[in-house]
DNA sequence: AGCAATGTATACGATTATTGTATAAATGCG
DNA sequence: CGCATTTATACAATAATCGTATACATTGCT
């Protein structure tokens, strides 16, 4: 048990940003404001943190650690593709909703630093995305000759569908929509059971 | 046919006002950012509008003119005091919806001028109220010996029900539950059938 | 108790954002 | 055309926010 160690007040102050940022996007949130939510002195931020900026980072870090440890997890239990992709597909809706909103967006015009930051954690998480793939095509759950770049697309682009409304009002909820994402990606993607996974 | 004459761009402001005070308060917003989302100069702006502030106002005196043109149409009317009261119940809600986010209320303390300028139009609003009480007296619609303060106190009272999830959640909408709070009105008002509206 | 870690309250100069205006020029529109 | 409306930009004045310094309180631990 290692995770014992942060202050009350820093969590609370973690907590309370959190909540203001998707509520509000970087920019309104200021720091006496987050401090007044989490109930914490302004002093007590800047003992924690240096800025509202590297607040965000802080937040990011352990948003794609908590990521990055589930998919720890997967590749060492015996999951099934299906199921990592399952998981890939959710945590790519979390992102996009936290980081949707053109509030938060507008935020990387005022600091480029933190789009640097954002894009550089987020190569991390493909490149880990890639072995994932690269790995079941050596199990032969995946069709060899797909390439790992062309597959991130084409689930980039069948997520592009659930802004289309009308379409995922045909499912009866948002879960059962991407499910169904999944099902068409899986078997899209198995190798033909009779030939030898051209 | 009076109302063609607002300028496009007035309108464009006044809309785009209403639309960013509700999801973030007055304080967040500022002039330009409704300049922007109006897609309007801020020179524009300042032309229909002191100051932020004033549009406030504006907005303000707009609701309750709508309010005030409704009331007029039910009582020329030849409505039933209950249909009067599901009305009011009905404007009270949506007043409290608008008023009601915390982020709008602080305003208050910061611009003290605005809350006395609220408050002056509720008691506006509120004398109307009260005259619609009597005048239900007059015609023998309502006991006779209430008194139209302690009537509008109970109302306030029953709304405050609204608070409670687990007492809403019995009804299948909220409309429902309004309804109910109106049936309870009307029938713990009514004269006794019998009795000369003691 | 006693010591360290954690947290508070306030005031403050420096920095940045926002306001409200002036100016000159551009866009409908009948 | 001529008039009202709108825009773009720059700008000084004002206000909000930041980040730090200081001195003091609280909590937790042994």
């Amino acid at each position: 048990m290692k995770t014992k160690k942060e202050p009350k007040k820093k969590t609370a102050i973690v907590q309370a940003a959190d909540k203001l940022f998707k509520q509000f996007g970087f920019k309104k949130v200021t720091v006496e404001e987050i401090c007044e939510t989490a109930g914490a002195s302004k002093m007590t931020f800047y003992k924690y943190f240096a800025n509202k900026n590297e607040l965000i980072k802080y937040l990011w870090r352990m948003m794609f650690d908590d990521a990055w440890a589930k998919l720890d997890e997967l590749e060492n239990e015996g999951t099934t593709f299906q199921e990592k992709i399952q998981l890939i597909l959710k945590m790519k809706e979390e992102a996009t909703s936290t980081m949707g909103a053109q509030y938060i967006k507008d935020y990387f015009n005022v600091v480029p630093e933190l789009q640097d930051f954002y894009n550089q954690i987020l190569a991390e998480v493909m490149q880990r995305f890639f072995k994932i793939i690269r790995h079941a095509q050596e199990k032969g759950e995946v069709r060899k000759t797909i390439r790992p770049e062309f597959f991130l697309a084409v689930v980039n682009q069948l997520m592009e569908l659930a802004k289309n409304e009308q379409l995922v009002a045909i499912y009866d909820n948002y879960t059962e929509f991407v499910l169904e994402i999944n099902n068409f990606l899986y078997y899209g993607l198995m190798p033909a059971p009779t030939e030898e996974n051209r």
